[in-house]
DNA sequence: ATTTAGCACTCAAACGAATGGAGTGCTAAC
DNA sequence: GTTAGCACTCCATTCGTTTGAGTGCTAAAT
């Protein structure tokens, strides 16, 4: 347990440090308005706080810059996230005032925008299909071997396939298919579909389909193989504005890193379910590329249902504070918006 | 017009300086097999090779460097395009060789395939949606306020967008409007939609929708707004390995400029008719960032007619011949894969 | 009339010693 | 417990020196 001393000293360190990317020394934060000690002192406390880990030197006539656990601590117990900056604010009100017609369109343009105000890197993820219900699907023929299938959430979101179709299958039996599927399974949560299909409404579908096995192959391959989500990513090259990344092969590490869609997702799936809001800090993402980065992660809903994440993404070095007030006031106008779009202005 | 030993000089050159990346010195010309002469008379003939605009040198007593003029004369007269590389023709190959199921897919993956094989940034369009012929529109109601409306292209493109339905339209109405223009509009190519809804079907539409303004306000909206195609980019972070993107900087103007869709469809846009492949250097991209780069680019057919294009961006010292040679060979099966694809197995 | 050998010259890059300064740890006084 | 003072450390910067690749020019060779 830190004092109430040390407590002051190591926030003050590590805004500090947040601030100039440079290791702190005594001196400057004894000067500071709100501490009253000398250097010296806080000399003392700062070998204390490097013993206990919160604090870190990178070579021995250096300042002290703090290590993740000394973040995790100050994410934990030194935030202060009261005080909105009047500019975000602005920011994100001027955005929800546009009108949207879309939820697809809000989605990306929300990847933009969190980019821009923060001055971080923004990963959204749209809805995620397989939390959401089946609505309809549609199968268009568009020459006799090939075809397009349509998949409808209740959502609102689209998943479509191009598919070839085998010889010996015909559009009347896919037609036939597509027509049980609607009448049996609207409603049902796209991840108990599968299953659906094969145990309940197998017997049913093979009476009326002779080619029962190879229909049910290629709609299968159609929706099932990839369960790829829409990652939107934007200002990904704010990461090369930091400091720490001044160097071509760390930054590289990083954007490459996030050019794997599916190293992102991995990610997003990992996170914990309680809370709304979460910090992860280096290490904490178990991912080698980004030990240097920290991610924040908010979700958003409809009807009060999880339906996507947000999420920043930026040094260990990151204004903790200021992004998670963005990100907090962003998701509630965001979720607010995409209700007020499903089910109308009126509501 | 250069003399032929001018033209092998040059070639020597930039052959030399594509795969060094440092400036040429009359020496290392000298010593080559294919060369026979003293470096003396190397000299002599760069300096006039300098002064006729094809070379460059960074200061007085470095070794020369191709100028942009020289890398434009490269690829239009010294460029051996024949000896395939087998390694490429066999990666080429094996990425054929997979079973595709539906043509997103394919397109996704050539540009990961393509980013791969080269080393560069891959740049690909996927089929341009106003080039393409409508096969039928479909709304699909979520709530009372909202549904996604869907348009299939000839070519099974699908593309959607959920909107908001304003108070005092009933499904009824849109219903009505997406029968009549299924009717009416199958088979006519999509830029000429606008007009042709506008005119000539018009007075139909009138007769049955009363609210007919408010619709087709909503209908427009939908889809002609953003004519934005997707733009699928692989292999980003490859510009940062390439010596002259050492530099953080020099490495983020491109990366930024890759980061904005409409920069690179508008680059895409510019690109002369005639011609399968087309290689552009520096200046003649005429986009700011990206003067030190090159982009070459091919284009992918369905049925004889043009559906989109595949491009590679690297520096302007880019290994010209091999890109060349991959993007012929692998558009050429490209378009025999889509149109298998879309045809069926058989032809 | 070309081509080549030879040589003086140029200039960026690499190296290394010297300097400056920010910051620390420790000790002794307050 | 706090602070002033001081010796010490070590990185970053600076600046001259060296190195070497490469040039341009001239005069000899072919």
């Amino acid at each position: 347990m830190l004092t109430e001393r040390q407590k002051k000293i190591l926030s003050a360190i590590i805004d500090d440090y947040i601030h100039t990317a440079e290791p702190v020394g005594s001196r400057t934060i004894s000067k500071r308005r709100d501490i009253g000690f000398s250097s010296a002192t806080i000399r003392n406390e700062m070998a204390d706080l490097e013993e206990l880990g919160y604090l870190e030197q990178p070579h021995t006539s250096a300042g002290r810059v703090p290590s993740q656990k000394g973040y995790r601590y100050y994410v934990d117990h030194l935030l202060n996230i009261d005080q909105h900056s009047p500019v975000d604010i602005m920011g994100i009100k001027y955005f929800f005032d546009q009108k949207f017609f879309e939820m697809e369109q809000v989605i990306q343009q929300t990847a933009v925008i969190l980019s821009r105000l923060t001055n971080y890197t923004s990963i959204v993820l749209g809805p995620e299909v397989f939390q959401t219900r089946l609505n309809r699907i549609q199968i268009v023929p568009l020459s006799p071997h090939s075809a397009v299938a349509i998949l409808i959430t209740d959502t609102g979101r689209v998943e479509n396939k191009t598919i070839s179709v085998p010889e010996g299958i015909s559009v009347n039996d896919i037609e036939k298919l597509v027509r049980i599927i609607n009448h049996k399974l609207q409603g049902v949560r796209l991840t108990e579909m599968r299953t659906r299909i094969y145990t309940e409404i197998n017997r049913e579908l093979r009476q009326h389909l002779e080619t029962y096995d190879q229909v049910m192959e290629m709609i299968s391959r159609g929706f099932f193989d990839q369960s790829a989500d829409r990652v939107y990513l934007k200002g990904t090259t704010n990461i090369m504005n930091q400091p720490e990344f001044r160097d071509v092969d760390k930054a590289r590490h990083v954007l490459e890193w996030l050019e794997r869609d599916d190293a992102v997702l991995r990610l997003f799936d990992s996170l914990d379910g309680d809370g709304n809001l979460q910090v992860r800090i280096g290490h904490e993402l178990h991912e080698e590329a980004v030990n240097d980065c920290s991610v924040i992660t908010a979700t958003y809903h409809l009807d009060g249902q999880k339906l996507g994440v947000v999420g920043i993404l930026g040094p260990t070095r990151m204004e903790y504070a200021r992004v998670i007030r963005i990100l907090e006031h962003f998701t509630r106008n965001l979720s607010y918006t995409l209700n007020r779009l499903y089910h109308g202005e009126g509501s």
